[in-house]
RNA sequence: GGUGGAGUUGAGCAGUGGCCGCUCCGGAGACUGUAAAUCUCCCGUCUUACGACACCGUUGGUUCGAAUCCAACCUCCACCA
């Protein structure tokens, strides 16, 4: 059997990647961006825009799909692919970042985590069963094992047991999968290393999961509030220590200029809610640093969010700024669907523009310039 | 002409003697494995505001103290002549 990963190349001066993943539903180019759908849906977009904008994976949910309208549901109608309308792969998060999320509403025990439900106060439970039950019922292309995500900061002690039982759970979700045959059918499941801030922890989960032959890994415990170059650590602490020839993933980030310097740390993938909520708050990104649409000074300015470059390839590039602020301000659904729109194709075609300068040769150089000119401009509206 | 009602710093309102708001509109910020088309701050003036000084139709009065009580007047609305 092939595998389902192919390093393609691997950048000189930096550890940056190129590389391909074959799911059930199609092949994915690393380094990828992939949308968040939470619920079913990237908010505001149609599977055809995410199409258009050339998303090539996106993201759902276990515990909020579980919850409403329920995995057997979803698995009568079809499957997740099916009930959604998006025959391209999709990645389905365990529930593990709601542990975190949702601190308020649950209970952590040894087999498990005990939810309420933020719907209607229902009682919820999630362990290694439930998530790898409900993923197959989703159909989903890349499962997640579910996790313990500790806070940051976070004391030590607390961290390492997040680790061990991240650790447990990681191995009874492959058992589980095996077992079942979803790994069999081509579904991937990949593990989670944590360790926050620890870098001896992030190793030895790191090498502890690596030894479990895991189609593929991810970074988690990150996007948790940690200021940037802590968080990049963390990266840094942690790729080494994976499998060369299976794909990297951090969850739940990040900013254009950070999602570049994890490639270069060698990161394969990556999710974040950043550009589809900010845009429905109307702010779009820009190659000179994100615009907030809502400012004054764009109420007369005819240009589109971009001229060239990232992001100016899609549908909203034909709208003016001064268009997308009046739809923003006047509290128009439109502007949800443009901003997102132009968000996620700007973070797709900055990959994109990664993978070729992978290809080239110069990604080193190029990511630098590119995030020089990013930051400069970001820091010059802020003045 | 009479009777009644109303006038609160952009709009609409609340406010029966000291503490004084609320909702829009307007301005800015935040947002990172989505409880978010959400949240926060500002929105009379004083370059900055710990602060100072205003303002409740007008003018006067009562009172230690008035948007609030009293008097006269102005404007608007309704009804009656």
């Amino acid at each position: 059997m092939p595998a389902h990963f192919q390093l393609l190349k691997t950048d000189t001066a930096t550890a940056a990647r190129r590389g391909r993943l074959t799911t059930r539903h199609g092949v994915i180019e690393t380094p990828i961006f992939m949308p968040v759908g939470t619920q079913g849906t990237v908010k505001s977009l149609t599977p055809q825009h995410l199409r258009d904008i050339g998303a090539q994976i996106i993201l759902g949910n276990t515990y909020h799909l579980n919850l409403r309208p329920t995995s057997e549901l979803i698995r009568e109608l079809g499957g997740l692919h099916q009930f959604m309308g998006w025959d391209g792969p999709i990645l389905t998060d365990s529930g593990g970042f709601q542990v975190f999320s949702l601190a308020k509403l649950r209970d952590i025990r040894d087999d498990g985590v005990a939810f309420q439900s933020h719907l209607d106060g229902a009682k919820l439970f999630l362990g290694p069963k439930e998530v790898m039950g409900i993923q197959q019922n989703l159909g989903s292309d890349i499962a997640m094992v579910i996790d313990e995500c500790p806070p940051w900061p976070c004391e030590r002690d607390a961290c390492a047991k997040a680790v061990a039982r991240s650790y447990k759970w990681a191995g009874q979700c492959k058992q589980i999968a095996t077992d079942s045959g979803f790994l069999a059918n081509g579904h991937h499941v990949f593990a989670i290393v944590q360790g926050s801030t620890f870098d001896d922890l992030r190793r030895e989960a790191a090498e502890s999961l690596a030894a479990l032959d895991f189609p593929g890994y991810a970074v988690g415990g990150v996007s948790v509030g940690e200021p940037e170059p802590e968080m990049l650590k963390q990266v840094g602490a942690t790729t080494p220590f994976l499998p060369a020839d299976k794909p990297r993933y951090t969850m739940g980030l990040g900013t254009p200029s950070q999602l570049l310097k994890m490639v270069a740390l060698g990161v394969d993938m990556f999710d974040c809610v950043l550009p589809s909520r900010v845009a429905r708050n109307g702010l779009v990104f820009t190659p000179d640093g994100p615009l907030n649409l809502r400012n004054e000074k764009f109420r007369t300015d005819a240009k589109p969010i971009v001229e060239s470059g990232e992001g100016s390839g899609n549908y909203a590039a034909r709208f003016s700024r001064a268009y997308l602020r009046h739809l923003t301000v006047a509290g128009e659904i439109l502007a949800c669907t443009l901003c997102t729109l132009h968000n996620l194709s700007f973070y797709l075609d900055l990959m994109a523009s990664a993978r070729a300068h992978i290809e080239a040769g110069d990604y080193g150089t190029w990511h630098r310039a590119w995030i020089e000119r990013y930051e400069t401009g970001a820091a010059a509206r802020l003045a």
